[in-house]
DNA sequence: TCTGGGGTCCTAGGACCC
DNA sequence: TCTGGGGTCCTAGGACCC
């Protein structure tokens, strides 16, 4: 170990900013079925019941509404609420909109989900005068609202974690920043179950040894977490109840999969029934791929049974792919094989794609003669040309001629 | 009470190779 | 005669997040 010490680094800057109640205030500025004055708003139900709720008002949550409840259960708590469904292509395009506002104040925004962007600010305070963090942040909260009319909370601090725990403290429509210097002392009044990662069954693994809070934590070394949580998750915990996290805030990194599922209405005990239910999710998920301009070597189905057990198969192909063909005759077989093995009520299906690759760098060389390629290049042009024929007349001109079939569109 | 949909990351075991 | 390590890839399951 060097004897000089490193020269300090200057503290970082970063922000956390985060919509409040996101799908609500979408939903609101949308007003899809006159709910924009609506007090009592629940997004997120779903026609048969079988849905949860995505986000609630304030008002909403007054009686105890929450995300992820069961929206049945949220209705007989708050029975005079209105519901309406997630409004996705709007929270796109408004998310893809105040993405845009925040790279003016600075170029490195990273969008952390559909309603969370971090920014780092540092190296900026001579371009804004010398601002305090405080003061540059309600700033960009003013602009966000003028220019997109959603209103944000901000956190802000050294360190993402400190950003993201900060942020709590600041909802609704504030602002909060943990001055440097003060990330443990910050850290330390919290319980364990509060640190972004530890959920549920952590937090469970930890009150069994007898931890609850921060305080309880920081009195063992960094050897006995090790010892009784393993290497990765001692280490990562020891860090973390210390306020320490050096992750750098960086434009996201490729996709690494995509995936539909869809949960019925009630639960479908046969195989045929399933795979027509599984033929869409394929030929939307191929859709999404050749837009990008992907190939996908991994294939995998899952289900959800009846009794809430999940299961999944999944395959890595020789080759990658991107028709439609390939991949609905892999996931056939799999889903074939998941039937095979348990052959109970299903309520849910699932097809993620997975080991991207972009089509154009895509190397051509497979060894000819080893295994028959999953695809060939008649394959590939009958999927571009359903893809050009969706565009013009829409998804539906092209589904499976059987599944068209069994289940007409609805007339009008 | 009766549990959505879209993701990322981690772990553990087995196959396979050197 | 009894048993190496290390590395990579694949698969299944699960935790976690919004």
């Amino acid at each position: 170990l060097s004897s000089t010490p490193a020269p300090a680094a200057a503290p970082r800057r970063i922000l956390l900013l985060d919509c409040d109640m996101f799908f609500v205030q979408v939903a609101k500025l949308e007003d899809p079925e006159d709910v924009g004055r609506a007090d009592l708003l629940i997004v997120g139900g779903r026609a048969d019941g079988r849905g949860v709720v995505a986000s609630a008002s304030y008002a909403a949550r007054a009686f105890g509404v929450r995300s992820a409840m069961p929206t049945s259960q949220a209705l007989r708590l708050c029975p005079d609420a209105r519901v309406v469904p997630v409004p996705r292509e709007a929270c796109g395009r408004i998310h893809r909109r105040i993405h845009e506002v925040l790279e003016r104040f600075t170029p490195v925004v990273e969008a952390a989900s559909i309603d969370e962007f971090y920014l780092d600010l540092s190296g900026t305070e001579r371009l804004y005068g010398g601002e305090t963090l405080e003061a540059t942040a309600r700033r960009i909260q003013q602009r966000v609202w003028e220019d997109t009319r959603i209103a944000v909370s901000i956190g802000g601090g050294t360190q993402r974690l400190i950003a993201k725990l900060a942020v709590e403290r600041a909802k609704p429509g504030g602002v909060h920043i943990v001055p440097a210097g003060s990330e443990a002392a910050f850290v330390e009044r919290l319980a364990l179950a509060e640190i972004p990662g530890v959920g549920p069954v952590f937090a469970e693994t930890l009150r069994r040894r007898g931890l609850r809070t921060v305080r309880d934590a920081l009195v063992y070394d960094e050897k006995s977490l090790c010892l009784w949580l393993g290497e990765g998750r001692g280490r990562w915990l020891f860090r973390r109840i210390r306020g320490m996290d050096e992750t750098p805030v960086a434009a996201r990194s490729e996709t690494k999969s995509i995936s539909h599922e869809r949960t019925f209405a009630e639960d479908i005990h046969s195989l045929d029934a399933l795979q027509a239910r599984l033929l869409p999710l394929a030929v939307d998920l191929g859709t999404e791929l050749r837009k990008n301009g992907w190939r996908a070597r991994t294939v995998t189905v899952y289900v959800r049974d009846r009794d809430f057990r999940d299961r999944q198969i999944s395959r890595t192909l020789g080759d990658p792919v991107e028709s439609d063909r390939a991949i609905t005759r892999a996931a056939l077989a799999q889903l074939q094989e998941l039937w095979r093995r348990r052959g109970i009520g299903v309520r849910l299906i699932g097809l993620a794609l997975s080991n991207l690759v972009s089509a154009g760098a895509q190397e051509q060389m497979r060894l000819e003669g080893i295994a028959p390629p999953q695809e060939d290049d008649r394959d590939r042009s009958l999927a571009r040309a359903a893809d050009r024929l969706r565009e013009r007349f829409g998804k539906e001109a092209l589904l499976a001629g059987r599944q068209l079939e069994k289940h007409p569109p609805p007339g009008e």
